[in-house]
DNA sequence: CTATATAAGAAACGCAACGTATCTTGAGAG
DNA sequence: CTCTCAAGATACGTTGCGTTTCTTATATAG
């Protein structure tokens, strides 16, 4: 191993604490992640990362923040329940079992440090943008009689999937998305639109 | 203060050590509680109590277990959404801020522990009995075609409210009370009402 | 009424991680 | 080439963990 001792700066280091910390999630998890395992995995030492984030929960968020959401495509398979059923599932697979304990950890922090709960909150409120264009379209095919989703409906999967993911320790069976499609979110979207055809 | 210095044992104790828990998760919150903290509270010392808990998920969701759910009257106004709103309200006044932290608390240590996990999920899944009842006297008066609540949706009040309640640090406002009501709940059981008809 | 088993309660242990303070030394800026 | 700043190392006191050891009070048996 011809470890070239350098010192790293700015980007480089933080970046490099940042994937430290996101291996460490994986590795030991939340509750077992320390600042002092991270940094040593990254070969730097506890002040470097004190210096930049206040403690566990930030260092963790800005770590998830990292982890680039790169943007997928909208599901658009002519029908509504299969694009809800795939962007289900992609959010499942998104929300595993690290991530489901990565919430679950802040969450807890949460009530410590206001401010880390604006941070939780920023990341979960990023409502989906796919479910107006998925509810659209079914609406251009005739599929549902024209009506607005509530901001709150649009970010109800995200919140279903949190909620099942976070009770089952994050593995999510397919019966179970179907069932939330079926008894859940396609029924709520079908009684909204006949509320907006009454009005 | 004659303070009779006394020994308890059994039950006696046990119920000390709870209450002792209980009050510090009010105090402290969940994160910030210890063994240690409630030993002291209860006048008794650590061993005694990992002689009966093996951490501080199992001793607070024993004292949890010990705020006696004393069952409500179910709400009947005459009206659904009235009954709904009246329900939702109250289960948020029971999920306050400080059954928030400790769900959110427990759910982190869940990941390190399958069997805190079952603990918590018996707690979390109880089903609620109101809902069919709810609903069943909406049917009967007309307000609803006839249809069956699936069980997911029974849940589904305990969940959303969790939700948002988690997310603001347990202060849940009529409004926001009224906005789930009003976009998710009852538009969801109209929408399965449609789909029992069609069938 | 005494003897014995049992569990309460007190004290101290080593361990791990906390968050901070101090110091050196390497790297970038002029 | 010098100066400045932050990286990185080390060590600190603190806190809570979970456990061990020991005593002493109390419930129960004889």
């Amino acid at each position: 191993m011809t470890e070239i001792k350098t010192r790293r700066r700015g980007e480089e280091l933080e970046h490099a604490i940042l994937d430290a910390a996101w291996a460490e999630l994986h590795d030991v998890g939340y509750t077992a992640l320390t600042i002092e395992g991270v940094a040593a995995r990254a070969g730097t030492s506890k002040p470097v990362i004190y210096r930049r984030w206040a403690g566990r929960a930030e260092l963790v968020l800005a770590a998830w923040a990292r982890q680039a959401p790169q943007p997928q495509p909208i599901p658009d398979s002519g029908m509504l329940r299969t694009d809800l059923v795939a962007l289900f599932t992609r959010i499942t697979i998104r929300h595993d079992a690290v991530m489901s304990e990565v919430i679950a950890g802040v969450m807890s922090d949460v009530f410590r440090d206001p401010e880390v709960a604006e941070l939780l909150r920023e990341r979960l409120r990023t409502a989906m943008p796919a479910i107006p264009t998925i509810v659209g379209r079914a609406i251009e095919r005739g599929e549902l009689p024209p009506f607005e989703v509530p901001p709150r409906v649009a970010r109800l999967p995200l919140d279903l999937i949190r909620n099942e993911s976070m009770l089952c320790n994050g593995v999510l069976t397919s019966d179970m998305i179907a069932e939330l499609v079926d008894d859940v979110y396609l029924p709520l979207l079908r009684g909204l639109a006949q509320r907006a055809v009454r009005a």
